[in-house]
RNA sequence: GGGCCGCUAGCUCAGUGGUAGAGCAUCUGACUUUUAAUCAGGUGGUCGUGGGUUCGAUCCCCACGCGGCCCA
């Protein structure tokens, strides 16, 4: 028999005895008056004379992590997930079928205790058990408590090992939580109405991805998995939410990376009247913020870096950056015209060895040049702006060159966290830029945009000047939790099934 | 898609072409204020899967699976 049969083997027997002493095996409910981290709260400061003279009462619950048996005594250690407090066994203080329960369970039992918090000799904050219940049975051997789990896969496959045993993972779903809960209160106390969009669209718009496919079997009607919220949120503005935000998920059938999972987690928001110059100073404010509620400061630890959300941030032109590096790494002058040709910014690509998309014109090569060459680079928040017409189907061009639009996205510690335009509302210029994205996507580049003639008509109906933009939540909550991998600030990562 | 690395006890990890190792966990015993409790003694392995080479493979070779990192 395995070692892992046998304590199994010996849990459910162990368990058999605590049934025999009058136990239920899996009781329905337990009253506390405390959670775990309540008392570590409320109480992790107080010294143990006031704990005598108060002698607070309380009923805890939670999962045994560590036993340290004396014979007549033992220790506890309850983890209600969050924090963890000592709970000091006594036979004397017991009833006798109490004491022989504490002498049948294992690593990883879920219990509850009635007592008493005092200090012990080393003044550690702990509950003296008057009372001890059984409340579930952990059959399976546990990770070590010195290590814990460390195996990566196991962590993310079996994520409640990971959180059990692992309290700083712990830490970084809570940071999420709070991140999102800031998010939200930003836009709320600003006038913005959250609002959910569908999931499921006939037509996979608001991005440059390619999506997953289902299909709805009652309508038979094929139905994409949605890339963006993006359309449907202007279709509300044209319906008169003139500030409206969402926080969702997005689908993008794509490879799998330290910072791509298939589904992911977007704010995308829009505000009627405003342009994308306004954005970029509400974005600073947002964020600065943000990372000031949820870790208390502007600045963050990630990797060898601090980075800083104190604003300003800095701000690069897309085709300049692009000309300038390129010329110091050719050694010779490119220049911000070369690029906007096809036949300059292909061979500027080629000098480069970056690759040119198939389908591509000036502007995607251009802006592929841009990211080959600077993104890594992007660690301190960069406003990265003026991108080419051409990748950006759904943005307003600039009065002044309509070869570039009003759009910016956001770089933060080498990877693009936000992306935000003044919104394309002239629908016979938009019915252009979707039949110039099908040119595309007949030339080969199946992330192309799809038309969408409902959308069309609905910016017939009048869109308002609008600035919108999208804020990568998972990327964000990895700057902001020092977090290297996507997977690690999502509960459930994709993975591989494994049987 | 390509390259590199990993997969050994429940967990964390060593290891060698010749009977498979440690710590923790687990089991037995001692112990009524411990802190990775301590002390004594035990149990526990299809060495990721499948082939091949070999007298003999966990180790060498090939393929595959899963994961990680880097590149595209």
């Amino acid at each position: 028999m395995s070692n892992a049969d046998a304590q199994s083997d010996q849990r459910r027997a162990n368990l058999a005895a605590i049934e025999a002493l009058g136990f239920q095996a899996y009781p329905h409910q337990f009253a506390t008056t405390h959670t775990v981290g309540q008392l570590v709260d409320a109480y992790t400061e107080t010294p143990a004379a006031s704990l005598e003279g108060e002698r607070v009462e309380t009923v805890a619950a939670g999962r045994v992590i560590s036993i340290r048996s004396f014979g007549k005594a033992s220790f506890l250690v309850l983890s209600d997930g969050r924090c963890r407090l000592q709970v000091y066994v006594r036979q004397d203080a017991l009833t006798d079928r109490e004491f022989q329960l504490s002498k049948l369970l294992d690593f990883g039992d879920i219990v509850g205790v009635s007592g008493h918090l005092f200090r012990t000799k080393t003044n550690e904050l702990s509950i003296w058990a008057t009372s001890l219940t059984f409340l579930a049975k952990c059959f399976l051997p546990l990770p070590e408590k010195w290590h814990g789990l460390q195996d990566i896969e196991t962590r993310y496959r079996q994520r409640y090992l990971d959180l059990a045993v692992n309290p700083d993972v712990r830490r970084v779903f809570e940071l999420r939580s709070h991140t999102v809960t800031a998010i939200r209160e930003f836009f709320t106390t600003r006038g913005f109405l959250e609002v959910e969009t569908p999931m499921m669209q006939p037509i996979a718009g608001g991005a440059l991805a390619r999506p997953f496919v289902t299909h709805h079997n009652a309508l038979d009607l094929k139905l994409y998995l949605r890339i963006a919220p993006e359309l449907y949120l202007k279709r509300l503005v044209v319906g008169g939410i003139e500030r409206v935000f969402e926080i969702n998920r997005n689908f993008r059938n794509e490879g799998i990376s330290t910072q791509h999972n298939p589904e992911f987690t977007m704010l995308e928001f829009y505000w009627a009247y405003v342009d994308y110059q306004t954005l970029m100073a509400f974005t600073e404010e947002l964020l600065s913020t943000v990372a000031a509620r949820v870790t208390g400061g502007t600045s963050c630890p990630f990797g060898d870096h601090a980075i800083s959300f104190a604003a300003p941030f800095r701000r690069l032109s897309l085709r300049h950056a692009a000309a300038e590096e390129a010329s110091r790494r050719l050694g010779r002058t490119v220049t911000v015209d070369e690029l906007r040709t096809l036949d300059g910014a292909t061979a500027v690509a080629r000098a480069l060895h970056i690759d040119v998309p198939p389908g591509a014109g000036a502007g995607k090569i251009a802006t592929e040049i841009f990211e080959r060459l600077w993104q890594e680079s992007l660690i301190q928040p960069t406003f990265v702006f003026d991108f080419p017409t051409e990748v950006s189907p759904l943005s307003k061009q600039r009065a002044d060159d309509p070869d570039t639009v009003e759009r910016f996205e956001l770089y933060i510690g080498g990877f693009e966290v936000a992306n935000a335009f003044s919104e394309l509302n002239d629908p016979v210029e938009q019915r252009r830029r979707f039949e110039a994205q099908l040119e595309g996507r007949e030339k080969g580049d199946d992330e192309a945009h799809a038309m969408d003639e409902d959308y069309v008509r609905a910016l017939e109906y009048g869109l308002p000047p609008t600035g919108g933009e999208g804020v990568g939540i998972d990327r964000l909550v990895m700057l902001l939790s020092n977090s290297p991998s996507i997977r690690d600030v999502i509960l459930f990562p994709q993975m591989r099934p494994r049987d």
